[in-house]
DNA sequence: CTCGATGCTTCCCGTTGGAGAGTAGGCACC
DNA sequence: GGTGCCTACTCTCCAACGGGAAGCATCGAG
């Protein structure tokens, strides 16, 4: 069987949502600079819910891109790192996010001229 | 004004949730090959409803990633195919797919040792 | 003995997305 | 002339998802 995205049982369908989630790639992006912690995460990226947080923390987890690790003190502390497979993808989501800051105008023009047209 | 993603009222991060959008990504790539009508990329697109292919074209379009070309014939047809904009995304979505499938196999592994675990 | 810190979890509710039926408009067949 | 048919949507209904806020668990500090 190959993989193909297009099909939508395929596993890398599910493989790529979670890597084009909006909420993972600024979750990997943060992680990119090392460790942080729970509460890190949550000042960095801002808008996102503590629901959407665990939410997406945990699927990361799940699927092998990120580390939890919890330390027993009071108050709690959690550490969250890239794995080896969360820094493969490293380059992408950068890349990602290189393309949405260097193109922002154009594409902020275009949008002006369809609004623009209706 | 810098560009930053992780501010959520920059333009920057509306940018970064389209194309990091799991359909947009998937239209996308279904473009690389060239002009698709409607119902071409509807029926490639495995799972995608009419509106929400019909939603993601419109995003696209107005963003300046695709054209949208109405030909007045009965019955009618619409082509859409990439703008030169469009297509400067198609190396950073391409490495997207390319990850998912050559990663696939371990994100499994990686799941079902989590789920295992629980 | 209450407060605060931290990392969640739960509840409520508005928004989003999916499924499927309906629409426009002219041609083609009976 | 009526009945379909074709494509690209558009509309309607409903379930699921996500945001916001409040609650929970733990223990030391004051």
């Amino acid at each position: 069987m190959q993989a193909d995205p297009f099909n939508r049982n395929c596993g890398s369908r599910k493989v790529l949502d979670r890597i084009g989630d909006r909420w993972s790639v600024l979750v990997v992006l943060t992680l990119a600079g090392g460790d942080k912690r729970y509460g890190e995460l949550a000042e960095r990226i801002d808008g996102i819910s503590q629901k959407m947080l665990t939410q997406t923390l945990r699927g990361l987890e799940r699927d092998g891109l990120v580390t939890r690790t919890v330390h027993a003190s009071v108050p709690p502390r959690v550490d969250y790192a890239l794995t080896d497979l969360g820094r493969s993808l490293l380059d992408l989501v950068a890349g990602l996010e290189a393309w949405a800051t260097t193109h922002l105008t154009e594409v902020e023009a275009a949008r002006a001229r369809y609004d623009a047209r209706g």
